[in-house]
This record gives C-alpha cells, sequence and structure tokens, in this order.
DNA sequence: GCGGTGACTGACA
DNA sequence: CTGTCAGCCACCG
C-alpha cells in the first residue's frame, strides 16, 4: 500500500521546522499543497504518533495548543517547546508584541519561502 | 452510501 | 478579548 505522496509532503515540512520555531496545522499544510489539508496533518501525526516528527512544534491557526489543556499531550508539548526556547503562557505560544523583541519575533518565521 | 467525529480554520457577534 | 457557527477533509461504524 503506497503511501500518498501528501503524506510524505507533510512530513518533510514537519521535519523542516527548526527547533524554537512553531508552525500552524494550516501553514504545513499550505507548504505541503494542501491549502485546505489542516486535518489531514493532525491526522497525520496522530497516526504517526512519536515517530520522529517533531509534532509539539505544530499548533493551532490561533496559537494555541491543539490538546485540551490538563491533557498529557498538551503537557508534553508545552515541555518540549519550553526545552527550545519557546515562550508557551497559558497554553499558547507567546506573540512578539512587537518589531523591537528582535529575537522573539525571529521565532515565529512568518512567511519564508 | 450515510452520518458522526476530530491534534482545524476563518468569519462574525 | 472570548464564544459560536459553518466549511472542509479524511476516517470509522
Amino acid at each position: 500500500m503506497a503511501k500518498s505522496g501528501y503524506d510524505e509532503a507533510i512530513r518533510a515540512v514537519i521535519l523542516a521546522i527548526p527547533p524554537g520555531e512553531v508552525r500552524s496545522y494550516a501553514e504545513v499544510a499550505r507548504r505541503a499543497g494542501l491549502p485546505r489539508g489542516a486535518r489531514r496533518v493532525a491526522r497525520l501525526l496522530a497516526a504517526e504518533g512519536d515517530a520522529g516528527l517533531p509534532w509539539h512544534r505544530v499548533l493551532r491557526a490561533d496559537g494555541r495548543i491543539a490538546f485540551p489543556a490538563g491533557s498529557p499531550g498538551h503537557a508534553e508539548q508545552v515541555a518540549r517547546l519550553r526545552a527550545e526556547g519557546v515562550r508557551v503562557e497559558g497554553g499558547r505560544v507567546r506573540r512578539p508584541p512587537s518589531p523591537e523583541s528582535g529575537l522573539d519575533a525571529l521565532l515565529w518565521a512568518p512567511h519564508e519561502a
């Protein structure tokens, strides 16, 4: 059973996320060639589990953790992100308030090609 | 084939 | 800022 090329693309995109940086499901899907495949990404991560994929770097579009607060997955993701230097607060990644943050702003890697 | 469900999103109140 | 709603896509019984 051949795996869909899209699944491979999604995996590659997630793998390409640099440490200390975060991406949204929609962004990942878009990069993989699936503009409406956010759910597809989530499903893939759920299926793959901890198969070497930095799933903890994938969040919802609003910067919130996909897992419900209090869930084991939530805690795990927060812990991993913090370990990489990502500022997480209230189950959501802190957004650079202004360009003056400098390094903090770069953590988001907005729209690099 | 059908309806329900979810690691989602964007728009609107 | 939070909460609700409809849309979308793949999987399951």
